[in-house]
DNA sequence: AACACTTGTTCCGTTCTACTGAACGTATTA
DNA sequence: TAATACGTTCAGTAGAACGGAACAAGTGTT
């Protein structure tokens, strides 16, 4: 009898299946995305052509790959989002005060999402980029959301996504983790020496709405070696408060 | 009999409709999105339950909107195309150099995309941003990427999409066009005389591979006031000519 | 130049599933 | 409290997605 009441549909989810896998593998033919998936090939071969009819992925040759509808339906839907409106050039100005890189971070199903991020002349070059998914245990940026959220959301964030290891330093105890976040509570802001890359420090403060619940998070991140002392302590943490602070004061206004 | 033999796949169709909708109102309920697209309540339910799990869909209260998976999907694609990571840099310097508007197009589907725009001290505020679309032959980087295509190709793009007008100034004749495109191949840059937006004013240059066939256009726009004269005639065309040949350079050789 | 191999595409029968429309539960408003 | 509007659940059925094999088209090899 399987699954009692399953209302989930088949189709639609071996479709995205076939997407992603086309990202993964940055363009496939029928007969790759087949074995891979394990699916005849006459199916993939629907799925793709029902695709490519609908403009979302293209065909060049042999190989099918992602197309850009999807890129117009991200920026759209970031534009749409105020907070991305209203951090934007607070970002922008982070980065050019500190020289180094600084990023915007909201959350989606239990995920930390850098919606946007700008570089400084110094700035590391580093992995992450817009729409780009992490844990938010092992980021500046989401425990600094983490400590400003509803207790019971905490923990179904955590239970769902776990606390999965990425660097010698990440949090990976629950305990640990919920003093890190009494601690950003207290001081405002919070730290990250290298929890999800290592040599890589980073600074966040929390973008919290009427009700003191977290929305977003912004941050500068640096390296190690100049992230310490007096520019850590203070100089870069009042920088982050102060950008959040207005963020949080436009987002109210307008 | 229907359609003898349809091989595109219906529950995905829906899928699609619905997400596109969901953009399209940014954001909605269960029976809005029924209504609208009259469908069944429950069917609506059914794919957005699937698109939540998959977490490419968020619910806040009542309200689906579209996720930011598709964020990453989009930036994904985009990071991984050669021509964004070689152009960027030039389309900036460009927005520098004139301070005005500048911006990267590509094909796809018969119609153009933009990848990338930078805006310079003065640059216009206009409505264009990454990933939207447009009809080739509204826009000067359409015509310049139309120039440089087989004859069989624009013609096939023509007859898909039409010659729709978009102000006084759109060219809506095929013979007209083809002068058009013509003359832009002699002199190796399009203008654009208000022909999507009036009073703006847009010089773009093909990016061709080695068989000369346009796979992209860089742009500079700005307000006809200000682009005109010796302006128009000689310096931004020389500047985006330029951009276009150090794009293609190092397309080739990397 | 013919062959073997791999690719994408087409075909059709069957099973399973996506759709339907009504009923249910729940929250919001009068 | 009644009534409205909403999202959700339910079960039956029509029909569509799936599966496997056959076909076509291209590629590289012998």
């Amino acid at each position: 009898m399987a699954t009692k009441h399953d209302v989930t549909i088949d189709a639609t989810e071996t479709t995205f299946r076939i997407l992603e896998m086309l990202k993964e593998l940055d363009g496939a033919g029928v007969t790759e995305l087949a074995t891979r998936l394990d699916i005849p090939k006459s199916t993939a071969h629907n799925h793709l052509v029902t695709l490519r009819e609908n403009e979302y992925v293209v065909k060049h040759g042999t190989t099918y790959r992602v197309g850009l509808q999807f890129l117009e339906f991200g920026e759209h839907t970031r534009n749409r989002m105020k907070i991305y409106d209203v951090a934007r050039p607070e970002v922008e100005a982070l980065a050019e005060q500190t020289g180094e890189l600084a990023n915007l971070l909201v959350e989606e199903h239990g995920l930390g999402v850098y919606l946007c991020r700008a570089r400084g002349d110094q700035a590391v070059r580093v992995d992450t980029y817009a729409g780009m998914r992490v844990h938010l245990h092992c980021t500046g940026l989401g425990k600094a959301m983490l400590a400003h959220m509803p207790e019971e959301r905490v923990s179904e964030i955590l239970d769902r996504r776990g606390l999965e290891p990425r660097t010698e330093t990440t949090v990976t105890d629950r305990d640990t983790l919920e003093e890190d976040l009494a601690a950003i509570r207290e001081r405002g802001y919070a730290i990250d020496h290298g929890e999800r890359l290592s040599g890589l420090r980073c600074i966040a403060a929390p973008v919290t709405d009427d009700d003191d619940v977290a929305v977003g998070a912004v941050s500068v991140s640096g390296p190690s070696s100049r992230m310490k002392g007096e520019r850590l302590e203070t100089e870069v943490p009042e920088l982050v408060m102060s950008a959040a602070n207005v963020i949080e004061l436009n987002m109210s206004y307008s």
